[in-house]
DNA sequence: AAGTGGTCTAGACCACCTA
DNA sequence: AGGTGGTCTAGACCACTTT
């Protein structure tokens, strides 16, 4: 399975950031010679990719890595921001620190207030902040560590895999409104500017929490993608 | 397109009954030799099949069918405009006729360049407009005399229903941005107000056009709602 | 004009299944 | 053994994007 391997190939190139999100791909027949397959074999496996959501495939362009090494990728149905082709971003931590929140608690019907706080601020190649991401996992097991220890591959979803929070259902709110006082200061933005909003919680097999995420994305360079009925492999 | 028209031919086959469910389809080569073209491109045809549920292929042997007749169920997992705490809205329809738009053709790769353009507003009880959903759906068949005998049932699903156009795959995009000049008018809305935006394209099962629609939708009405991972996958 | 992806072709070899 | 699907190849032509 030569496909396979150049899928699993280039997936851990980009999940590992030697391709950053935002950058092109070689060329496809640029990757045909250097795995020493035809370009058919490429293409096949960058469908993979493509369904996975780690690329974006554009005619006349190239492939675009669409990975910032926070989403899932497993469950294929998430409404997934994608950056517009071929902006550079890159991701600053806010804070990774280990709260308590009882409020978030009462909402996800959990007993224990612990959690952990990952906060991060993308920027394009101009240094704009274009987007603004709040997440919440559990403070259990291996993931406690993590405000010490650091992510795995800085990583959110390889931590959390790493942890056995393995996300397999859940929902997501999308919306639009007026960044609040607070959050206009970070992203360097006028208070009222209207952004993208979504909101997603997500559950294990066993419907224990997984994850929450809050997000704030510029409507100039980001866009929601969803994709039905043709997931399968 | 000649994968297109294999996977539609083969698909009309299968669902008026000439290939009986659990028949088996000829060989590949067979069915090269038969449209005239080659293998791969029978076997990219059979992908859309298998994806579609509509066939099951087993090495050595060959692909069977495996469709019962029943319809097609509508991809529960759209994301869904849902209105805020119950607001009750009043739908309006702007216009129902029969277009002409060789653009849109274009982008859906049709050569048909006839649509049925149904474009609707939506009001809340106080009257103000708070959505405005342009659809376009093919006019192939009895959906070319929607204008003129009106829809079933009052509505689009169920008029492509009753056409045979039933969605089984699609894509949505959700963004935001400023409304146009043109819109605002029927809006009622100062230009430059920032709606959300979601543009849907469905197919059916051989991945022939459906229906698309374009949505702008008051923020502070509406809300995008998924939900996904429950069931499958 | 040059480079890129999108599609199709004709042929090849293999693993699998039914005889 | 002979037919079937699974995979890969090397080349071709086209439409699109950028220079």
């Amino acid at each position: 399975m030569k496909r396979q391997q150049i899928a699993s190939s280039l997936t851990d190139a980009i999940t590992s950031g030697r391709y950053q999100n935002g950058a092109l791909l070689p060329a496809e027949q640029e990757l045909a010679t250097r795995f020493d397959v035809s370009r058919g074999t490429v293409r096949r496996a960058l469908e993979d990719l493509a369904r996975a959501d780690l690329i974006n495939t554009r005619t006349g362009i190239g492939s675009f890595v669409t990975y910032d090494g926070q989403t899932f990728s497993d469950p294929s149905s998430w409404g997934r921001a994608l950056a517009e082709g071929g902006v550079e971003t890159t991701t600053h931590v806010l804070r990774l620190e280990r709260i308590t929140d009882a409020d978030l608690a009462a909402e996800l019907g959990r007993s224990d207030t612990d959690f952990i706080a990952l906060d991060r601020l993308r920027r394009d190649a101009a240094g704009v902040a274009v987007s603004l991401e709040r997440s919440r996992v559990p403070a259990d097991g291996r993931l406690a560590e993590a405000p010490g220890r650091g992510l795995v591959d800085d990583s959110l979803s390889a931590t959390l895999r790493a942890s056995g929070l393995v996300p397999s259902a859940g929902e997501q709110w999308i919306s639009a409104g007026p960044l609040g006082a607070a959050d206009a200061v970070l992203l360097d933005r006028a208070p009222g500017t209207f952004f993208l909003h979504s909101t997603r919680v997500a559950r294990t097999a066993d419907g224990s929490f997984a994850e929450k995420v809050t997000s704030w994305l510029d409507p100039e360079h980001f866009r929601i993608h969803l994709n039905f009925g043709v997931s399968h492999d």
